[in-house]
RNA sequence: GGCGGGGUAGCCAAGUGGUAAGGCAGAGCUCUGCAAAAGCUUUAUGCACCGGUUCGAAUCCGGUCCUCGCCUCCA
């Protein structure tokens, strides 16, 4: 079944083509974290999702050159860095937070991207682009030094201008707007290029044609995306709230770019597919600092809960709607996860070294089917937890051979390339300690002694392992 | 105000015309010395509400109520 989602673009679900003649690679990026403070829950939420289609596109045999850019230079960071005591470099203060983004990026087991450029390395190629934008006219200075994108003269020479969201420019709200922007541009929806120098900025600032500044909010997107992936690629994501205006103005600045000053030229289209994703909701509102339900992924963390218990509650839902997070979703998640476990554990101790044998399971094509129609992840589970049945079934009734056994587990890691939950942590090993406490427990049963029994078995607990009897003798379990 | 999503069991969440997936929680049974794990069974005559179309509606149409997002930094 070939891949079909929503493309934001065309605003319907469509079958997935890539630009590649021999269809077989993929451009995509999407726009990654601005590093000033912890990354939130809700960034992860996007991060995952962007790492599932990744994930899902090479499950389909695709070649996904994946690029997320670091924005390691904005106001909010600027801020920060000239509000902290010490004196240190921009690329000092950003280090901090990327480095922890990473860590939580690893711990959420996202793979990473196949290059991560930061937007200060891609100061010559912005300039480029927006030397162009001021050839074709459609970018202007302000009297300050400053370059702002007229979306007029865009849209004079032929260049469209809300594509992914509506706009109603006599509707738009554009009073506070106006009223707040320190900058004289032209028309109100117009937007920054490059910010001219201002004090504030401190030590922040690069040379420039048009006198030292920095660059404006969209511009890095739309270098970078056009250095690594070229003109026109396949696939760009990111949260829904990123579409109006962050992506809207990607495009008008790289479609306004291979527009041509007489006009007459038709623009050359910068994404074939965009796909945005629902924020998440937390404790059924909105995730904020002042209502107390605000997570970083450290928070989790310290409060017990583990990467995959995150990945799988955060991928429990469809992209398009909003996920209601909470600590109870992350308590059923840990036990949702622990079943699929003890399952893959069982098989495992039935297939031993055996090589994998027999027709497959129902579990890879039923998986595929559901995530082809628009990535359905809810769907997907209910294959994968089907799948738990009736591979449970089979091992309680003894109808496992070792190599069906291993066919099962082969199966489960084409599907787990994509969902990425099964633990990262290698088998521990059961110290003697443990072990002798087990035998004698097993003495003490035998003896009927079952007082004795119970008690170590309590010790056991205690320690941190949990005992299974099984018709093959007793197996133990970490807690 | 403009634009766009939603309202499905105790909770989370699929399903866009053919008679309600899946997960968590709960209940009963089997297995067990007892547990644990697993298995089996069970849990919405019902999909915000009111009308309408249809042989048939959670699904389509009209209306009402509630809710979330974007329009301003934002994943």
């Amino acid at each position: 079944m070939d891949l079909q989602f929503f493309n934001t673009l065309s605003h319907r679900i469509e079958t997935f083509k890539t630009s590649d003649p021999l269809g077989k690679k993929v451009g995509l990026y999407c726009c990654g974290p601005t590093v000033y403070d912890f990354a939130h829950i809700g960034n992860f939420r996007t991060f995952i999702f962007v790492d599932m289609v990744r994930r899902f596109l090479e499950f389909k045999g695709f070649q996904v050159k994946h690029v997320m850019n670091i924005t390691d230079v904005d106001d909010k960071i600027i801020q920060r860095l000239n509000a902290s005591p010490e004196k240190i470099t921009l690329r000092d203060y950003t280090s901090i937070y990327e480095k922890a983004f990473f860590e939580d990026f690893d711990q959420l087991n996202c793979l990473r991207p196949s290059i991560i450029p930061r937007a200060t390395d891609y100061i010559p190629q912005m300039l480029e682009l927006i030397g162009k934008l001021m050839e074709n006219g459609i970018a202007y200075q302000t009297p300050d030094g400053s370059i702002f994108f007229s979306i007029q003269r865009y849209m004079a020479l032929g260049g469209k201008y809300g594509q992914l969201v509506k706009i109603n420019f006599d509707e738009v709200r554009v009073g506070e707007r106006i009223k707040n922007d320190e900058y004289e541009k032209e028309n109100a929806a117009d937007f920054a290029l490059w910010k001219a120098r201002v004090p504030g900025d401190g030590e922040v600032f690069w040379p420039s044609p048009w006198g030292e500044g920095r660059p404006g909010w969209h511009i890095e997107c739309s270098a970078m995306s056009r250095k690594l992936l070229g003109e026109t690629f396949d696939l760009h994501l990111g949260g829904e709230d990123l579409a109006f205006p962050h992506h809207e103005d990607e495009i008008a600045q790289s479609e306004g770019s291979t527009l041509c000053k007489e006009g007459g030229c038709k623009p050359t289209p910068f994404v074939r597919y965009w796909l945005h994703f629902s924020h998440l909701l937390v404790e059924g509102k909105k995730m904020s600092k002042s209502l107390g339900n605000f997570y970083t992924l450290r928070d989790l963390f310290a409060k017990g809960y583990t990467g995959r218990e995150i990945r799988y509650l955060l991928l429990s839902a469809h992209y398009r709607e909003s996920l209601n997070f909470t600590l109870e979703g992350l308590n059923g998640a840990r036990s949702a996860l622990s079943r699929l476990d003890e399952c893959l554990a069982k098989l495992k101790e039935l297939a031993g070294a055996a090589e994998a044998s027999g027709a497959p399971s129902d579990l890879v094509q039923n998986f595929d089917d559901a995530l082809s129609n628009d990535f359905n992840l809810s769907a997907g589970w209910a294959a994968v937890f089907d799948w738990v049945r009736q591979t449970n079934k089979l091992i309680a009734e003894e109808k496992l051979s070792a190599s069906e056994a291993a066919r099962l587990l082969a199966d489960w890691a084409r599907v787990d390339a994509v969902l990425a939950v099964s633990p990262q942590k290698k088998e521990e090993e059961i110290p003697a300690e443990i072990l002798a406490l087990l035998e004698e427990r097993q003495a003490a049963r035998k003896a009927k002694n079952f007082a004795r029994s119970d008690a170590i078995r309590d010790e056991l607990k205690s320690k941190g392992w949990v005992i299974e009897d099984t018709p093959k003798g007793p197996r133990l379990k970490r807690i």
